[in-house]
RNA sequence: AGCGAGGUAGGGUAGUCAGGAUAUCCCGACGGGCUCAUAACCCGUAGAUCGAUGGUUCAAAUCCAUCCCUCGCUACCA
């Protein structure tokens, strides 16, 4: 029986911002294995979407004066017609919020109920009365309930980092709006996640893809697996079936969306989309590095619960970095694909290499301007460029086409090598060794040219410098074939002036061995152009002043009123004694008067001050601070001081503790 | 804090599971040769206390222990 048909998916772009190499770290190398595979002879669909739902983007719609659905639709088309310039051609491109998506939601969520998977339970929820809405995930702060950290919504990210379920977090505050959330009951509906435990830790055993995606998974697993919470109290959404005041969480409906958007390709290809889906499959799944929990342990067990088939593999790209920063549009450092890149006239080609070259799909890529250029012109331009142009350079003028004569055997088992060796590493997603196994190629063409100077053998035997021009012809029909998942337009290009006329994608990767047809060639112009230092530079000068931009821009407080300045109750007080908190190496617990109260104040001034020469010193506080736990210590105010080094704010002359200062 | 992934010349890597002698290869830098070509290729040079410390061993990048740093989970995110 035939193994059944490739699916490959691309995890799904958020429509609340532009593209930008971040993303294409995850969609390029998809798109290279899926344009490699078929042309490996297998069947493959290639699906993804734009993830449309959530509360991020209901926040960022409001900003834009506009409603979800046309914040969505706008960058969905970006997303759309910017991986088209990239080259990364999908079979679809749906959005979550299309009807696919919410009928194909509706239906596995009714199959979990259906088998057992969902309980309702009562919610206490963070609430914001002024906003008027129920604070879901990261829009509510307050304390972790297990270590007494602050923490966001959904997670103790200082802390513990445990994952809380909404209500767990103690002293909610609104995110948006600053103002004390309360808690309302609100019944939800919960997954019950850790009924798969063992279904997981088996599955994951045999799971397919990188290795990052997995351990991570087993890691995470072995520890301990709670149930979650998968619905919202949210107007914007895949609406809970049978009830009209929820949805669904975004991480229900965002992976459902693979299979809505098979199941819109099959309509329109006349497929049947369950062949992907259920039973055996072999569902690829390209992810970044972040969302690794997501798809290696959620979503396997929702559709095992809902009776679908689980994933084949799952490749988890690494995280980008920008001039060794990481990755931040606020603080600048970001490469935005049309921005910075398309629209300053680059080859699309040029970025896929780099981005496939550079280093092992798993660890982290460093951009910069100057790596990039160099790569670029010495690797790309000066070994394959070079090679192409120089072989068909001279096969034009000294023989106006390719010779006649058979490929040497010893050329084309050198080829053969090359196919099996790139064919290794593209099937265990290791693209940079794919990569520089068809420039080595290149580079032993160069070598084999080289060595044999055909332009020296045309002087004296003619037939002998046929027959290597013959087979550096042969050699370059190979680098082309191979390199096209890569660069297919660069590619395209080179098969036209090889003489042929028709699509080099259409041609299986075995017929690289496969003799190069007599035909006669025209004079070749040049593949590639080179970066010029001048290019580089202003590329580069770009990319430092949106940097030295984003500073500024950080280091511009807003102004307050003088009403807002009043709301700050700032007075001086005097250290009564002060100790370290124990298994901190920073915070000391200081008892401050503050004129007739005395008040515990968490600082984190251990590596500058020494208990003891702080107390009895006059400080200066603020005494209205909402109240926070810091490593499980109450502190109730802020000490103020100068600087990296804490500098204490003293007062000049002698106060009385609680002397309020205006 | 925890859990994952990492740390090998300026950049990127191989080697680590199965310990072995001058630590691999590619790019870059420097010098020389050659020249059909947007130049490649060849020869040579410099550049690495293999994250740190301690241990096991005749022998450690590799095994063990402890620690440090970076990244991810953890605004903005693939």
């Amino acid at each position: 029986m035939n193994p059944p048909p490739l699916l490959v998916t691309c995890g799904l772009p958020y429509t609340n911002g532009p593209c930008h190499l971040g993303h294409l770290r995850t969609y390029v190398p998809a798109d290279a294995y899926v344009r490699y595979m078929r042309r490996a002879g297998e069947e493959v669909v290639f699906v993804c979407g734009s993830d449309n739902h959530g509360t991020p983007i209901v926040v960022s719609a409001e900003e834009a004066g506009v409603s979800p659905r046309a914040l969505s639709e706008r960058y969905h088309t970006h997303f759309d017609e910017t991986f088209k310039r990239m080259e990364v051609i999908f079979d679809r491109f749906g959005m979550t919020d299309d009807p696919a998506t919410h009928h194909r939601t509706k239906e596995i969520v009714s199959r979990l109920t259906k088998n057992g998977y969902i309980y309702k339970q009562i919610v206490h929820q963070a609430y914001c009365t002024k906003c008027k809405r129920f604070l879901p995930d990261r829009y509510v702060e307050g304390v972790c309930p297990h270590c007494g950290t602050p923490a966001r919504g959904d997670e103790c990210d200082q802390g513990c980092g445990r994952h809380l379920e909404p209500g767990e977090i103690k002293d909610p505050v609104c995110k948006v709006c600053g103002t004390k959330a309360e808690f309302r009951d609100q019944e939800h509906y919960f997954f019950k996640l850790s009924e798969f435990k063992e279904f997981l830790l088996t599955y994951l055993e045999t799971l397919r893809g990188t290795s990052n995606a997995r351990n991570y998974a087993i890691g995470w697993i072995k520890d301990e697996l709670h149930d979650w919470c998968i619905t919202r109290t949210l107007e914007w959404g895949v609406k809970f079936p049978g009830r009209d005041d929820l949805v669904v969480y975004v991480w229900v409906d965002a992976p459902i969306g693979y299979i809505a958007f098979t199941e819109e390709w099959a309509k329109k290809a006349g497929k049947d989309w369950k062949r992907y889906w259920c039973n055996e499959n072999r569902v690829t799944h390209f992810i970044g590095g972040d969302i690794i929990y997501h798809h290696s342990i959620f979503w396997p067990a929702l559709l095992q619960a809902a009776g679908y088939g689980v994933p084949h593999a799952i490749v988890a790209s690494g995280m980008v970095k920008v001039d060794d920063h990481k990755f931040s549009k606020s603080r600048g450092y970001v490469v935005w694909t049309n921005d910075d890149y398309l629209d300053k006239g680059l080859p699309a080609d040029y970025l896929r290499y780099y981005l496939l070259a550079y280093t092992s799909h798993t660890k982290e890529l460093n951009f910069s301007w100057k790596v990039f250029s160099e790569r670029i012109n010495n690797e790309v331009v000066n070994i394959f460029g070079n090679f192409v142009y120089r072989t068909l350079f001279f096969a034009h003028k000294e023989f106006n086409g390719v010779p006649s004569c058979p490929v040497d055997p010893a050329i084309t088992a050198e080829i053969e090598k090359s196919l099996e060796t790139v064919d290794g590493y593209m099937r265990e997603y290791e693209f940079k060794g794919a990569v520089d196994a068809i420039m080595a190629l290149a580079a032993f063409g160069n070598t084999y040219i080289q060595t044999q100077g055909p332009w020296k053998l045309i002087k004296t035997d003619r037939e002998a410098s046929a027959q290597v021009v013959r087979n550096c012809i042969q050699i370059a029909h190979a680098v082309t074939l191979l390199i096209q998942p890569v660069m297919p337009a660069k590619a395209q290009e080179c098969w036209a002036m090889l003489g042929y006329t028709d699509s080099v994608a259409d041609h299986p990767l075995g017929d690289a061995t496969r003799p190069v047809p007599e035909t006669s060639i025209n004079a070749p112009s040049p593949l590639f152009a080179k970066m010029d230092d001048d290019q580089v530079k202003e590329l580069d000068a770009l990319l430092q002043k949106r940097v030295a931009q984003a500073n500024k821009k950080m280091e511009t407080i807003p102004m307050v009123t003088f009403e807002e300045f009043q709301k700050l109750d700032i007075r001086t007080g005097k250290v009564l004694s002060a100790e370290p908190v124990p298994k901190s190496n920073k915070l000391l617990k200081l008892q401050v008067d503050i004129g007739g109260e005395i008040r515990q104040i968490v600082a984190g001034m251990q590596q500058f001050y020494k208990p003891e020469e702080l107390a009895g010193r006059d400080v200066v506080v603020v005494t209205n601070l909402a109240p926070a736990k810091i490593f499980g210590v109450e502190s109730n105010g802020m000490i103020l001081a100068a600087g990296d080094s804490a500098s204490l704010l003293v007062p000049l002359r002698p106060v009385e503790p609680g002397s309020r200062i205006r």
